[in-house]
DNA sequence: GCAAGTTTACATTCATGTATGTATGCCTGT
DNA sequence: ACAGGCATACATACATGAATGTAAACTTGC
C-alpha cells in the first residue's frame, strides 16, 4: 500500500529513526543491514532509500534528534534575572545532562555512539566527537577562569587542568554507565560524583 | 616458498598481528578484511587462517599482547620492603599507566577499542570492559576505603564516589587523548590531571 | 495526470570460509 | 648420515552469502 499523505511519509521517516535506533543498538552500526532496519519499522529498504541517501545519512539525522550542546544545557540552567556563580552554573548543567542522558531516546543514541559504531571512512566519528569536545572545552575554561578570578576555585587548581578533568570524568561517566546501566544508578552515583568534584576542586572552608 | 621454520613461522604470526593493529587503527575492525591484513604483513589469507581461527580470535590475540591489568600495575609501583600509603599507591600506579599507553603499540591497540571497534556478537567488547572495570574497581575501593580508616580521605569524600570518579576520569582522559593525541601533551596534561585529583581527594591541610 | 512515496527485481561488489594444492622443514629408522 | 615420509606453513581457487545501490514498476494523494 505505497504513497501515503504527506503527514504519513514523515510518520515513517520517523519510524525508520526509530527503527535504526534499535536495529543499531543491538546489532552494531557496521553489522546492522538496512534491510534489517527497514524490516524493523515494517517497510521495505526502498522507503529507506528514498528519504535517506545510505546508511552514513540515516546515522546523521539519527543523531540530529538528541543533539544537545553544552551551550544549551548552560541556557537552560540558567536565570538571566540571576546568574549564578560560575561553578554553580557548570554544577547544574552536568546534573541536568545526566537527567537527560536517562531518557530513553538519548540513552539509545548514547550508547550506540560509544560502544556500538566505530570511526572508519564515511561516518567519521572523531571529527564529529572533536568538535563537541573543543566547544564544550571552550566554554567550561571560560566559567572555570572566571571562578578561579572570583576566588572561588582552590588554590593550586587550574582551570583548564579542572576542565579537562571535568571533560573526562563526565565521559567516563557515560561511557562506563551505558556499558551497563544495571550496574549502579546513575541519578544516584552520577550528582554524588558531579558534587564531589566541584565541592572538593572549590576553595574549601579552612584553606588557606 | 612456504613452509618456513618454526621460528619464521611465529615470526608471521607476529608481523599478522603487527599489521592488523595498522589494519585495524585505519580501516576500524569491521570495515577491515582478512585479505588487507594479509597483504600488509605482505602475506595471503591462508596465513591468517593457519594461525587464527577467524577475526575475532585475531583480535583478541592482538588484545593479548598489551593486556595490564590494574593489579600488575600496582604491584610495578609497590616496594614490598617499604609499602606506600594507598593512594599515593594509587596515584603512582596511574601515572604508570599513562606512561604505558604511550608506547606506540599499546596506543594503536587502546585506540582500537576506544575508537575503532563495535561491541555486537562475535566480538563482545562490553563483557570483556566490564570484567576490566569490576577488577579495576574491586582493587581500587579497597585502597581507598584503607585511606578513609587512615583518615587520609577528605572528610566528605565517599570511598566508592571516588573510586567511580578516579576510574571515569581516567577512562575518559584515554577516550578523549586517544580520539586526537595532538590535543594535548598528555605527558603533561595527564599527571597534572592526577595529582589534582588525588591532591583535592585527600584531607587537605586545614581542613575541618 | 503528475509526482511523491514505496515495493520489487536486478546487477555488482566483496568478505568469508573451506577445500585443495604444494613445497619445504623436521624426524625417524637404519 | 641420510633417505623416505609425514606434518607444517603457507598459497590458490572456489563456493557461498550477504549487503549495497539503482532502475523500473506500481499505487495513491493532490
Amino acid at each position: 500500500m505505497p504513497k501515503r499523505t504527506k503527514a504519513e511519509a514523515e510518520a515513517t521517516r520517523e519510524a525508520l529513526l526509530d527503527a535504526a535506533e534499535i536495529v543499531f543498538l543491538e546489532r552494531g552500526v557496521s553489522r546492522a543491514s538496512l534491510e534489517q532496519i527497514a524490516r524493523q519499522a515494517g517497510m521495505t529498504r526502498g522507503a529507506v532509500y528514498w528519504h535517506f541517501k545510505n546508511k552514513s545519512d540515516l546515522f546523521h539525522a539519527m543523531l540530529d534528534r538528541v543533539k544537545m550542546p553544552l551551550r544549551q544545557l548552560l541556557d537552560d540552567v540558567e536565570d538571566p534575572e540571576r546568574p549564578h556563580a560560575p561553578l554553580t552554573s557548570l554544577r547544574l548543567a552536568c546534573l541536568h545532562a545526566l537527567e537527560r542522558l536517562q531518557r530513553p531516546r538519548s540513552q539509545r543514541v548514547h550508547t550506540i555512539l560509544f560502544h556500538r559504531c566505530e570511526s572508519s571512512g564515511d561516518i567519521d566519528m572523531l571529527g564529529l566527537q572533536s568538535h563537541l569536545a573543543q566547544e564544550c572545552y571552550d566554554t567550561m575554561v571560560e566559567r572555570l577562569e572566571q571562578a578561579q578570578r572570583d576566588g572561588a576555585l582552590g588554590k593550586d587548581v587550574d582551570p583548564e587542568i579542572a576542565c579537562r578533568m571535568l571533560m573526562s570524568m563526565f565521559g567516563g561517566l557515560m561511557h562506563d554507565w551505558l556499558r551497563d546501566p544495571t550496574q549502579y544508578a546513575l541519578d544516584e552515583t552520577g550528582p554524588r560524583m558531579i558534587e564531589t568534584f566541584f565541592t572538593r576542586i572549590a576553595h574549601l572552608p579552612g584553606e588557606r
